[in-house]
DNA sequence: TAAGATTTGTTCGTATGTATC
DNA sequence: GGATACATACGAACAAATCTT
């Protein structure tokens, strides 16, 4: 409990906060210090209304913060009240995303960790994907079976190969180096979109991009964990320099129209 | 503005979203589409209750979901408001942090992402710092002189270690790359405190560590980027070697207790 | 320094919605 | 269907912070 009784006032000091976020803190303390685990029950608005000595409106926004935060969940009804909450990937991602908005990283930056990562990942995965896992990742690649004929065509087989990537992430067992590829592919999805990268209508990425990804395949499928490492880096580096050749003709068409 | 005329009510479809949640994914769209940058005023909280057609409560809780993302700051007075806001690394750091709380990420998940992308971080400073941050780096070393003697000595030194490791990130030129080393060492510095990774004491860890950080401001200086990668990924070998040996211990002491 | 204007911050009472029994 | 136990939402009033004159 985070509230001084000699003032009244909630502890926490440096920047004056404002009350719900005082509040969010002290309920987030007082979960971490009861050990409290995913699904686990708090205390009802009432009751805080009644330990912090607040009023609804108060509570409710503080309750509001943790939610966006992903960290608890609330349902109504009987029984019902707030829970602590297991933050989804994918708001992590949208979170994380939200950082790196105004920051306008280059493709550069991007590839130059993913360049790092990815096979890394490939090698850890070779001869540890059961036929489902290969048949999934080859249901990917075969949504992209021709070059595409229009620039949308284009735009969505780039968001689909990056899936590919996005879906080996999820099979791997390092958590965090799964979160982070992506993550990646997400930003790239998102660039693609935001600056169009996609338009300088770009065959040779295509073939590239999709022949390396059925050769991973078959180096997962044989267990060949160098052969994986080895595609994968020659993959990101052919992709990392189309990209960067995109990226300088949309400069280059920004600035001349 | 993401108001249907047609209902009068708030588009946005999937899972039942408390009307805060979609007021507040509505002023984001609308941020973005309107393309606000750092520092832009959002309409007043009177305005947005007109747009809406929604109580103060609600607009409130919506601002709050806003605010707990990093996404607007807020302000009281004359000319005060809500204004865009730009998500800070601490902030980002923190939320991202929120996700693995659950995860028990193992050590060895990190070193293997850690491994892989400090050597490279440090290669790509050799010969760009100046004296004053070859100089910070090594106000950071000074810091551990010589070994811990007691227990809460050698977790500030440890923590302190890693702060070297932060440092070094904020100097690099590519942002996603800085913010993930920062964002793992703390993470490191967290399980520290929390696991007691410490416990086991350590010379060993102390020793090394500073002597490979000691080599790596020398390869830095000298502007040597093959010896700064090699010191970086040695540096990371044996501190992930000691780290999991530490782990083990703590665990045997665990199940034994 | 003081008063007034502007904008967010907080409270309270009441009413409504929703899920469980 | 009705009773119950919760969260959800509204509106009016008042408090606090901060800028201007």
């Amino acid at each position: 409990m985070s509230v001084n009784r000699e003032t009244g006032k909630l502890r926490g000091s440096g920047a004056r906060r404002s009350r719900p976020v005082q509040v969010a803190d002290a309920i987030k303390d007082w979960v971490v210090e009861h050990g409290l685990r995913r699904g686990d029950r708090l205390p009802s608005e009432q009751d805080m209304i009644g330990r912090f000595a607040m009023s609804k409106g108060t509570i409710r926004e503080a309750m509001r913060i943790l939610e966006a935060q992903g960290l608890i969940e609330t349902r109504t009804g009987p029984g019902g009240g707030s829970f602590v909450g297991e933050v989804s990937a994918e708001r992590a991602r949208a979170l994380l995303g939200n950082y790196f908005y105004f920051r306008d990283l280059s493709v550069a930056d991007i590839y130059q960790v993913r360049r790092l990562l990815e096979p890394e990942l490939a090698a850890s995965l070779a001869g540890r994907l059961d036929e489902g896992q290969l048949g999934e990742l080859e249901a990917v690649i075969a949504r992209y079976p021709e070059p595409a004929r229009s620039v949308e065509e284009e735009r969505e087989q780039h968001i689909a190969s990056l899936e590919f990537h996005a879906r080996l992430a999820e099979f791997g067992e390092n958590e965090l180096l799964g979160f982070l590829i992506g993550f990646m592919a997400r930003i790239l999805s998102d660039l693609t979109v935001h600056r169009k990268l996609y338009e300088p209508h770009n065959i040779e990425l295509w073939r590239r991009g999709r022949a390396y990804q059925s050769d991973l395949v078959g180096a997962l499928r044989a267990g060949d964990a160098e052969r994986a490492r080895e595609v994968m880096r020659d993959h990101m580096d052919t992709a990392r320099a189309l990209m960067e050749r995109q990226e300088a003709e949309v400069l280059k068409r920004f600035i001349g129209g």
